[in-house]
RNA sequence: GGAGAGGUGGCCGAGCGGCUGAAGGCAACGGUUUGCUAAACCGUCGUACGGGUAAAAACCCGUACCCCGGGUUCGAAUCCCGGCCUCUCCGCCA
């Protein structure tokens, strides 16, 4: 949520982000309403005043002064009423809206209508060149026996799929050796609920928007998490930290679940678009400080860097364009990994920061050493998520003889072993 | 699932329908003392919104807020109803 206060002092600001971001908010609409509700709380204010000031003789007057006062107070009563009624019907409109506005982008964004647009900052690695007829993902796993998706379509539908064997180790070293590698960065580890209230949907910016996205459990009113970024950033929403507990680094593993709605018929081959992964996601909580957000933003951004890079996986970085942001996000860097079978850089990161935007919607807040409340600054990524990062390893590591060398940083979690071969 | 208890400020915790924005304690902040730290003592210390003076810091006035929403009343943290949440005990289960 943004500030109502900055959008009264420039609407423009926010018409455009709005624009840029290709979200269909009123800005004029929310204004308007701003104004009469402002209004209409004033006078209800000065009501208030005189009925307090009233009240408050009532024990010491005479009878008939009693009276009197007693029905100058009814009236006013029934005033206060038509003031109030103004107000019930006003206040959800304005709250509904004030949810819809974005957030600004960065002037850093550049400007573009979808992901094509994105700007590519820097690549990482060299792309490796077949001297043989490659597999994808799927003829290495289904040779090697890593990976039954036929399986998986039959108990759970499209977008499912098994991991099996040296398949779920792989899944596994690759999520340890990320979490591992955060762990020693001195990030907090933490195991984390996934079925999150509406509340907490709502405080990261999810809702309202991507309901359509979630999975829910109805019965409960319960929303299961498409990644641990809720549950982390909401971790002390509705609270007053202190500055010394800022800032706050979190790293979760966690499955991930998303109904990929909207996407039929899009990404429909192998692990790329599926409806359940894991995930090491990171997330910051940082002081209101804009600096010190854009520091931490690079430095969540290297950590998935140097992940990738101990991976040997061939990436590039882009600047997210403002078509392409969510409604929150200030600015985002996705970094995008070299798939053979894609034959192009597939995304396996994202790395977000909010500013205000998420804090405001939750509440969430320290107290600085002057003692002001100020509400915090969000930021997250991702470090890994599997098994979209199965594809690149698998072929960018399978050798002529159709087996897969083991990355060498994953060893250590796959009992040292050097290759993944058909048994 | 059955029975009960409870939700008050950053935290703990009192609270008679008007004198309570809320006792007391802790924490925090400022100061005195002290070679330094600690202790002790004194003082300050909720948030949001609106209005006023102001460049700003700050200050003043008002309103709201003691889980949320309704109600009773001239007046509600306090009484009534509904909801949400938490805890305890029993049962069941991992």
């Amino acid at each position: 949520m943004v500030d109502i206060k900055q959008i009264r002092e420039n609407p423009q600001l926010f018409k455009d982000g709005a624009r840029a971001k290709k979200f269909d908010v009123n800005i004029d609409d929310l204004l308007a309403i701003d104004s009469t509700l402002l209004n209409v709380k004033k006078k209800l204010q000065d009501l208030t005043t005189e009925k307090n000031r009233l009240g408050k003789e009532i024990p010491r007057l005479a009878e008939t002064e009693k009276q009197k006062a007693l029905k100058i107070l009814g009236e006013l009563k029934t005033l206060e009423a038509e003031l109030n009624d103004k107000i019930k019907e006003l206040q959800p409109q304005f709250d509904a809206l004030m949810l819809e506005v974005p957030q600004p982008p960065s002037p850093e964004v550049p400007f573009g209508e979808d992901d094509t647009q994105n700007v590519e900052l820097r690549r990482w690695g060299a792309i490796r060149q077949f001297d043989f007829e490659y597999k994808d993902h799927i003829q290495l796993g289904t040779a090697l026996n890593l990976i039954d998706v036929e399986r998986g379509v039959k108990l759970a539908g499209t977008r499912n799929y098994f991991l099996k064997g040296d398949g779920a180790l792989l899944h596994r070293a690759v999520l340890q050796f990320a979490l591992d590698f955060m762990i020693q960065k001195g990030y907090t580890p933490m195991v984390v609920p996934l079925l999150m209230r509406d509340e907490a949907m709502r405080g990261t910016g999810y809702y309202p928007g991507a309901e359509e996205q979630t999975y829910r459990m109805e019965r409960d009113e319960l929303n299961l998490v498409g990644t641990a970024e809720v549950p982390l950033t909401a971790y002390h929403s509705g609270e007053l930290l202190t500055e010394e507990m800022l800032p706050a680094k979190f790293v979760a593993m966690s499955s991930c679940f998303r109904r990929e709605a909207g996407a039929a018929g899009k990404d429909t081959y192998g692990l790329y678009r599926i409806h359940q992964f894991d995930k090491v996601e990171q997330v910051i909580i940082g002081e209101n400080d804009e600096a010190k957000s854009i520091a931490y933003h690079q430095e969540i951004l290297a950590n998935s860097e140097a992940v990738m890079q101990a991976l040997n996986l061939p990436y590039r970085v882009v600047n997210v364009c403002t078509g392409d942001l969510g409604r929150g996000q200030v600015q985002k860097f996705d970094v995008e990994t070299w798939m053979p079978s894609r034959k192009g850089f597939g995304e396996t990161h994202s790395a977000s920061r909010f500013y205000e935007f998420q804090a405001r919607r939750m509440n969430l807040r320290y107290k600085t050493a002057g003692r002001q409340n100020l509400f915090c600054h969000t930021l997250n990524n991702t470090v890994i998520a599997s098994p979209r990062v199965l594809i690149p390893i698998l072929e960018l590591y399978q050798n002529a003889d159709g087996s897969v060398t083991i990355p060498q940083a994953l060893r250590p979690y796959m009992n040292n072993r050097e290759k993944i071969e058909a048994q």
